[in-house]
DNA sequence: ATACACTTGCTTGTCGCAAACAAGTATATA
DNA sequence: TATATACTTGTTTGCGACAAGCAAGTGTAT
């Protein structure tokens, strides 16, 4: 029955793949080996040989392919906040102003409820990006601005259709706010991972005080 | 003149001390060489061996003293965690409500500006010690719950005195949002070190966020 | 005050282990 | 079949951890 003149059969690795898929799925493999790795014991103590092993390939593997420990987290990084622009993107398309960042926020949310094995390892790695001289440090330092254009985007369409009443001086200081906030949340889900409440307070504080930043007179005829 | 009948005068290292003093002035250079190693290098880099050796002692100096470089690790945060602790409780002395928010947001700021090596380290190390079995992680959480514990402090004592008009159950979301809030600046700092206006900028713009928040109908007298 | 036993600070030697890289093998593609 | 590409295996180098040793400080009895 199995046993065919065909040379392998047994195992995806083994079927016959062309060889773009075959490293697509071995990269698949791999990421998800590291994702689990660095969430379970942080970086430090993650290997490149336990990824490739774990992924079900040499010890070898991940050096090779992503060249460097810290290739293989860059390329983790780039991964994930794949998955999220996409999502964001939905959640955002055609919306502008603080329903745009309403939108995002909570997307962010969710996103921390639905994926938490993926926030968790791309915050991990974001905030050990700060080290000097990491080379994730450009990937995530490019995400985090792409976030504030996005956001100061938002307001200023807000306050084109007056939906949004504050100063233009004060746009970039709030849209940075935003993203801090943002960034101090999750790190307060990682600190304590328990309280998935928290971390919705949070979430819904952070949209509470973006309204009152962005609308401190309810009535749109006053201002510009 | 130099030349006594005393056995050693040469070196600090080798003039006579007592060992509790000797032990004082190798942690004092040990820890001085750890900052300059991680602000540099990042902690991935630093080696125990360098940091003995820039201290100008043996390579495995360091090593004995911590235990581990993890135990370096916890020693510097708790280290720089006393010197800002003891700044805080000067510049609060005495204030409560925004004001003692207020000074404690503007020594965050100082401190960043008069000693940013210190500051730098010590929150490098903070943000890695979300790392799944940090032993800093502790250290670090302690301090942090401290924060907000004092924050929350301060707001009961404002509304007592009726300097603070918010309802008693958004406290605690207000603190945590104000402890966020500053993680998330220097995080932003860390990422871009040179802008210091920005950083600035951040700071003023969280005592705005936080009299908004915590005085939705502003009190003229009160602000200074 | 001095000599001795003990403690503590510090150094050196060694082991295990992981990252990095080079060289080799197996599988796909032309 | 020949070549490119995915993957594995062998080797080097360097660090963290620990054990053993040395030297300098400290307490106590004479």
């Amino acid at each position: 029955m199995s046993k065919t003149a065909h040379k392998k059969v047994i195992n995806p690795k083994q079927t016959s793949l062309s060889q773009t898929e075959r490293t697509a799925l071995s990269d698949k493999r791999m990421l998800e080996a590291a994702i689990k790795l660095i969430i379970e014991r942080g970086t430090e103590k993650t290997t490149l040989k336990e990824v490739g092993e774990i992924a079900g390939y040499s010890r070898g593997l991940a050096g090779y392919r992503f060249g460097s420990k810290q290739g293989l987290f860059s390329f983790v990084v780039h991964a994930i906040s794949e998955e999220w622009l996409q999502e964001l993107k939905k959640v955002t398309e055609g919306k502008f102003g603080i329903q745009a960042i309403r939108a995002a926020t909570d997307a962010h949310y969710r996103f921390c409820l639905e994926a938490p094995d993926h926030v968790r390892a791309f915050y991990i790695l974001w905030f050990e990006s700060i080290t000097p001289g990491s080379e994730t440090k450009e990937v995530i330092a490019a995400i985090h601005q792409r976030r504030q254009r996005d956001v100061i985007e938002w307001i200023h369409r807000g306050i084109k259709t007056k939906m949004i009443t504050i100063h233009v001086n004060d746009i970039e200081a709030v849209a940075a706010q935003f993203c801090s906030a943002l960034v101090g949340i999750v790190y307060q889900w990682l600190v304590s991972p328990d309280s998935m409440n928290e971390i919705e307070e949070l979430h819904k504080g952070l949209k509470r005080t973006m309204e009152t930043l962005l609308m401190p007179v309810p009535i749109p005829e006053l201002i510009n």
